[in-house]
DNA sequence: TTGAAAGCGATACCAT
DNA sequence: ATGGTATCGCTTTCAA
């Protein structure tokens, strides 16, 4: 860590930098100013009644010329309460974190919260270090996207020192705590039922690893619908794995190899879909697609692309009200949401079989 | 601001939730469990020499115990430094933005610093607000996307109390800083130079309103090549506004009608191109189009999306550096980072002239 | 209406 | 090696 820096004065004759590091002025020096005690300042600063309009002004006056700021880290360590709450995401710079990461800032805001971010790249030790450092920070609360495979235990003082945690898009483990998810499971089906209904029969499902909750879920949905249908399900149809273009295109070939080759594809994530159009594209033949979750430009593709949508905004907004509402007092047991999904039918999905 | 929560106890009989608020043990309980003074366990937390393997492991156990962590707004408020820094974007749903973000993380997490991050919607008054908010934090820096319009004399005394400002995407107005930006009239220059290449001799510009620096750079880019090329601009090419759909459409209407039609067009930004994108499918005239600024499925469009590519993650980066730089210590003058752009080639932009 | 003094939870400096 | 005490800048409490 970077060690605290000096104005170093130039020694060459020209005039050293005007920087001067750690002048603040502080309420006391206002006072002095303005000639009045230091709690005056405070009232004034904090809109506290008792203050003759005279004296306010004189506080201003003062509080103006010296350019003084209250220094919220002095006024957190008296009052408790911070006015912030921490974020942890997968990346930040993937557009479902960024989507979910607006909403709960905006819900912060309603309530006078700053918010403090940070991704975990779905590693649990970076996660923990993250939300540690934000407890440490004393916000008030926390909102976490859990990273594959975390131990949300090491939450537990946290939580009993009374900093409320919400966990979002997948469940906490060994911990109970309010929860946000997507409906995994029935959006799978939904899609699933979609591509069955186009006259599918040999659908294939390419998912990400197992372990990872989202995962596991739309695999189940996945498997439900097949089922419901009375369809088998070829084991070549189905890979569970990392969502890289290379294991995603070599899945998708063993799907589409074989004596029983899959005429549909429904792919588990962004990446997979991604990587699917892009194999596809290089084929002859024609194989129906559907995403789960949406992609920005999806209407721009030919065809367009059917998918499950998924709603990381609704997300973000319902674990930043149920963080908020903790905050505000509620005590009753951990909550469970779940958000629909909604499916967007805009061609690859009415692909007919081959 | 919601007001300090209370567990309030049940009073039906049944047990209240165990939720103690604000029972965090703190550095004295530590001590008084362990049987050794403040200090040791300060020592013993920070990792400091002079303690004994043994008194060490007594505070150990007893941190353990209490489950405690150390409050770090009240070491923030010893030390100064508190190795945060604030980020205010435009938009943190949107992948310029979040991408810039993940960038600055990246290079403060380097640095030992925690994020706060906020978003102006282009709002003068809610970027002041927010940085504002983030000094009155004590963040040792702020990393500020200028809202179009902003002044950002506000923040004279947080500079002069020593608080390192860096912007990026944009100067900053009413202050000297360092700055990050895109070169926008050398990208917007290429780009144009580009479609003239291709033939093209009418060629449009559709860009952000008038009084955003980026869309005055970009513009001048364009006329400059035009004027380069000798070629006159008519000024039905030209329209500078919000990018919404709506104008963007009768915008490019408009170039595309009247006695002297474009055949090709840049866009001034990702909101633009999308518009031009949409609105030229439904066009049975071919139309070049260069976008200005990359989109992520710019190949998977068809024609693939020829753009003139920024880094976003590039601009966070340097932005991060050079406020880390200044935090440990550098005084220099205000430096002026410029980052390049990239002509990627993908379809659109070499379609010939009509 | 105004002010003096105590304290929030840590760190820094000086003793022991 | 360990401990005591002042202090960071503010809010709280109680007195004037």
């Amino acid at each position: 860590m970077p060690s605290q820096p000096q104005a170093t004065p130039g020694t060459d004759g020209r005039a050293a930098p005007p920087r001067r590091y750690g002048h603040r002025p502080t309420m006391k020096d206002v006072a002095a100013r303005a000639g009045v005690a230091l709690k005056t300042v405070s009232r004034v600063v904090n809109g506290e009644p008792g203050v003759t309009a005279d004296t306010a002004e004189r506080v201003q006056d003062a509080i103006t010329a010296l350019g003084f700021r209250r220094n919220d880290s002095a006024r957190i360590l008296r009052k408790g309460r911070t006015a912030s709450v921490g974020l942890v995401l997968e990346d930040i710079a993937d557009p479902f974190s960024s989507a979910l990461s607006r909403a709960v800032e905006e819900v912060a805001r309603l309530h006078g919260s700053l918010l403090f971010t940070g991704s975990s790249d779905e590693d649990p030790a970076r996660e923990e270090e993250l939300a540690l450092a934000f407890c440490a920070r004393r916000v008030d609360g926390l909102v976490v996207v859990p990273a594959a495979g975390a131990d949300h235990r090491y939450l537990a003082p946290e939580v009993h020192a009374g900093i409320a945690a919400v966990f979002v898009d997948r469940p906490p483990a060994g911990l109970e705590a309010d929860t946000v998810l997507t409906a995994n499971a029935a959006g799978a089906r939904a899609g699933t039922a979609h591509l069955i209904r186009q006259g599918h029969r040999r659908i294939a499902f390419l998912g990400d690893s197992p372990g990872i909750h989202t995962a596991e879920e739309r695999l189940r949905g996945y498997r439900e619908a097949m089922a419901e249908a009375g369809l088998p399900v070829d084991p070549s149809w189905v890979s569970m794995g990392p969502t890289g273009p290379d294991r995603v295109g070599a899945a998708l070939a063993a799907a589409l190899a074989g004596p029983a080759p899959a005429t549909a594809l429904l792919t588990g994530n962004n990446r997979a879909t991604l990587a699917a159009v892009r194999r596809l594209r290089a084929l002859d033949r024609p194989v129906a697609l559907v995403g789960f979750d949406d992609l920005e430009f999806a209407d721009l593709l030919s065809p367009g692309l059917t998918v499950v949508a998924q709603d990381p905004a609704g997300l973000g907004r319902a674990a930043a009200r149920l963080l908020f509402s903790r905050l505000e007092g509620e005590t009753g047991p951990a909550r469970l949401v779940e958000l629909p999904t909604r499916l967007v039918v805009r061609g690859s999905g009415e692909v007919p079989p081959a």
